[in-house]
DNA sequence: CGCCAGGCCGTGT
DNA sequence: ACACGGCATGGC
């Protein structure tokens, strides 16, 4: 019986999880081709719609700057303007020269050899750059370096709230980044290390999947894969 | 037309 | 620790 719903809150996110996977199937995810694009996605994507990230991607295509030599290569004005459609050019350019600046002189221009650092001194070296934080962060990890780690982001919080999904601890105010992703390891953080990686990458996409169906934004979210059955649980301890 | 998108940062409590 | 305004463009 699938309607019922669990009362923990991680066994509540696992059910998530199986609902929006059976509904949407695999997305296996992230659009692009190579982790440097994932990159350049995750930093114009930043409070921007993902149409216009393909149209500064697009233009990035023609420049030949979609690699780590071609970006390098870019004078940081030229950038901004091939950046212009996804919005904050004038932070989004200097971000992303940064991001190189450091992969060269700490990982010889690597993304290999980034890649094979220890995650918890990648991720506090990233959120130390400029225009990087949790989301950002938690995405190069995950999408572009193979990492496992969970990524949250405004869809799931925003479905966290519609559906209640952390009641279970005060809701006070808006959830945080780290309680989501903190959850989301608890829930489903306990798969062997060879596909920990696959699991959150998956539960990533399928939330925004979710969210891009208006879920948590429509008053009744409407057609939602997650709402009849949690209209009739939410909470009661 | 106005609203807002797969955040982040500096500043003020 | 949290709230809030600014950052910029383009789709709907």
């Amino acid at each position: 019986m699938k309607g019922a719903h669990p009362r923990s809150p991680t066994a509540r996110l696992r059910w998530m999880h199986d609902r929006l996977a059976e509904t949407y199937g695999p997305q296996h995810w992230w659009p692009a081709k190579t982790p440097f694009e994932v990159i350049l996605g995750a930093y114009l994507t930043q409070n921007t719609a993902w149409k216009a990230v393909e149209r500064s991607l697009d233009n990035l295509r023609s420049a030949g700057a979609l690699t780590v030599a071609g970006l390098r290569r870019l004078p940081v004005d030229e950038l901004q303007r091939l950046i212009r459609p996804s919005g904050f050019y004038t932070r989004k350019a200097p971000a992303l020269k940064a991001f190189v600046a450091m992969l060269d002189q700490e990982f010889a221009g690597s993304l290999r050899k980034m890649a094979a650092a220890p995650t918890s001194g990648l991720r506090r070296r990233l959120l130390v750059l400029p225009g990087v934080g949790p989301e950002t962060a938690d995405a190069i990890l995950l999408y572009a370096l193979g990492h496992p780690v969970p990524v949250a982001d405004e869809y799931l919080r925003r479905i966290f709230e519609r559906h209640k999904l952390a009641n279970a601890p005060p809701v006070r105010g808006s959830i945080s980044y780290e309680a989501l992703t903190d959850l989301t390891r608890r829930a489903l953080g306990t798969t062997p290390a060879a596909r920990q990686a696959s699991i959150f990458n998956e539960f990533h996409a399928l939330t925004v999947a979710v969210g891009k169906a208006q879920c948590g934004r429509t008053p009744r979210c409407e057609g939602c894969p997650l709402e009849a059955d949690l209209l009739h649980s939410t909470n009661d301890s």
